[in-house]
DNA sequence: CGGTATCCTAAGGGATACTG
DNA sequence: CAGTATCCCTTAGGATACCG
C-alpha cells in the first residue's frame, strides 16, 4: 500500500489489485473460502512464496480474510471480506470488456485465418 | 500485449491497462483529443520517453488513435478509439470503489488522530 | 514540438530448499 | 499443511541527452 495521497478513486483501487495475482486471488475465493494449498492448485504457476505474499498483502489491505484453525495437521481458510467482495463486483464490468475484446481477438484472427 | 490465450476477459484488461501510467492517460485523454506536450503536462512526474511508449501500446491495442498533422511545428494528437471510450466506462466502478476506499482510509487516520 | 537513444536501478517475482 | 528463507534475474520505468 502507498503512503495514502492518492490522485484518484482508479489509483487507490490500482493500487490494491497490483501484483500479478491478485485479481486471479479475488477470483479464485470469490464463491467460498479456501485453503492454501487449494488455491495454490488453483493457480497454476503460482509458486508458494508469492502466493503467501499476495495474500498477506490483500489481508493487510482488507481484501482477504485469514482464519487459521489450530489443528493437526494445520488448517487456514482465506475468504473475500465484504471490501473484497465489493472489489470484485467492482471489477465485472472491466472483465465483461477484456471479453469483448478476447472475442474481438479471436474474430480478426480467424479473418486473418481465412485470408 | 501477450501472446493472446487469456484465461479471462480480466486478463485480456489487465494486459492492455498494464503500465503505471496507462489509466492515467486514459483518463486525460477521455473527454477530447490532446497533444502529446500538453498530456505529458497534464501526468506531473511522467518522462517524454515513458509517455511515447505507453501511448504506443495504447495505440497498437486500438484504444488510443494518433493523428499526425503535417506542420511545422509538428502536432500530433491523441484520441480515445470506441474501444478506448468502452474501457473508459468500463473502469468507472472501479473508480467508485477506490473513492470508497479512500474515504474509509481518511475516516480512520481521522479517528486515529482523534484518539 | 514531438519524439529517439542510452544508460541505470529498484523491485517484483520465479526456483528451490527448508521448517513448525 | 502452510508456510519462511535465499538467491537470482528480468524488466518496467526514471534520468538525461540528443534529433528532425
Amino acid at each position: 500500500m502507498k503512503a495514502h495521497p492518492y490522485t484518484c478513486g482508479i489509483d487507490a483501487a490500482i493500487d490494491v489489485i497490483d501484483g500479478k495475482w491478485k485479481v486471479l486471488i479475488l477470483w479464485a475465493l470469490h464463491d467460498r473460502p479456501h485453503r492454501f494449498g487449494e488455491t495454490r492448485r488453483n493457480l497454476p504457476g503460482i509458486s508458494e512464496k508469492v502466493l503467501a505474499q499476495q495474500l498477506r498483502e490483500l489481508e493487510a489491505d482488507g481484501i482477504v480474510h485469514r482464519e487459521v484453525f489450530d489443528v493437526i495437521p494445520p488448517k487456514v481458510e482465506y475468504s473475500l471480506t465484504a471490501q473484497g467482495l465489493a472489489l470484485n463486483a467492482a471489477l465485472a464490468p472491466l472483465a465483461a470488456w477484456g471479453n469483448e475484446r478476447i472475442a474481438r481477438l479471436v474474430a480478426e484472427a480467424a479473418a486473418t485465418a481465412a485470408a
